[in-house]
DNA sequence: TGTACATCAGTGAACGCGCGTTCACTGATGTAC
DNA sequence: TGTACATCAGTGAACGCGCGTTCACTGATGTAC
């Protein structure tokens, strides 16, 4: 008597199959951008007729939104390891985040780069970013704060909403904010390769800026 | 007799109509992002059939060629205005640069988001980004610099061929470096909207970095 | 255990579309004498 | 001034391509008795 529930022989396969689909998928975008995924292209490269992966998939966006999803989870898994593996460390995200988004480019870009365009990014990916946003204001708590009054205190605690009921004082908030844009700053223009000309070493300017926002 | 030269009615009726193919050519970045930018589309909103673009551009990538190189001077402009009318200012040229950035989103990515698959941006464009960072560095110059010595300004010392031999200190590269990318983190994520769900007022934000860079 | 049936992965043909690009051409505009 | 010629904008047909997606189907795998 074969076994029931999630553990089938089929639903094995299909689930195989589709992170084989998906694989291939993220080999496209690291090479060519997401606007250049194409499922007959992906078929073909394994070996399949293009109407077969509808059976994996409703269709294009069907898969786009997933590898959305899987993007945000990857993240999300990165910096939980970090935390796992060194407590709650701005450093240890900040460098997790980086590692993360230069294995991959296109797939950092997918996330967090130009709007694909009209497409719209699923719902429940807002909750995988609150869960990324808790992760680094738990470790700008462990940071002593600036007593000093911030003009920009003001906005973030009447907005609080943002922080989804994180208890982080005001401060904290604004550091935790400022680690995202900021890194972002450097991540985004160096994944796009907007330093390469430069000859300087955008590591280094990584670094400098994750001084600064340990330092403030 | 007809004058000779850049004046000849043909010539002038040739560069209108390649204006009015660029226009229409924005309106579409603008709606649909520089992926979907199609001749054939252009073509039809102008009234035209496919091929007659032919005689005004060699192809879409020269097409997409000239349109990075116009954004790239529409921001080196915009620059340049806002430091004729304030003189050498890091808050007029922050608050230039924002406006440039969100008045058309798409134009903004075009330039430094994410790279257009298969496409290599002209050589001349890293003139303009040269002249862009020459007038952010003649406004850093007039604020007043930190004496205490930076961990990064020796290594922004060693490759100041960035720079371009702007006789600005390390103290001031580094100002004007930071410029660039924090503003940036904050301009990339507003305008790919990760700011739209969190109910807080970016144009605050951007705010607050340029305080703290002109303060710093 | 074998047999009848249901499920489902995958195929091949087809639809309609839009793309970039070429080519031979027409017809209007400018040029030279 | 008029006439012969050259230039050049724009057309329409065509090529080849790849796309997403649908549909009726075959054949293998699993299920029930």
């Amino acid at each position: 008597m074969p076994e029931s529930g999630a553990g089938t022989p089929r639903e094995r396969y299909r689930a195989q199959v589709r992170e084989e689909i998906k694989q291939h998928a993220w080999e496209q975008i690291a090479t060519a951008g997401a606007s250049a995924l194409s499922l007959n292209a992906i078929a073909k490269q394994m070996g399949l007729s293009g109407p077969a992966l509808y059976r994996y998939f409703a269709g294009r966006d069907d898969l786009i939104t997933e590898l959305v999803r899987d993007a945000y989870r990857s993240l999300a898994d990165a910096l939980r390891r970090a935390t796992e593996a060194s407590g709650p460390d701005l450093a240890a995200l900040a460098h997790a985040l980086r590692e993360w988004a230069l294995a991959d480019p296109n797939r950092y870009f997918l996330v967090y780069g130009t709007p694909v365009p009209g497409y719209h990014a699923p719902d429940d990916t807002v909750l995988i970013s609150d869960a990324i946003m808790r992760m680094i204001l738990d470790a700008a708590m462990t940071l002593p704060s600036p007593g000093e009054p911030e003009p920009f205190a003001a906005h973030l605690e009447e907005r609080r909403q943002w922080a989804q009921g994180h208890p982080a004082p005001p401060a904290v908030l604004h550091r935790g904010l400022l680690f995202w844009t900021r890194l972002h700053g450097v991540l985004s223009l160096e994944a796009a390769g907007h330093f390469t000309g430069m000859g300087l070493d955008p590591a280094r300017l990584f670094e400098a800026e994750l001084d600064d926002l340990l330092r403030r």
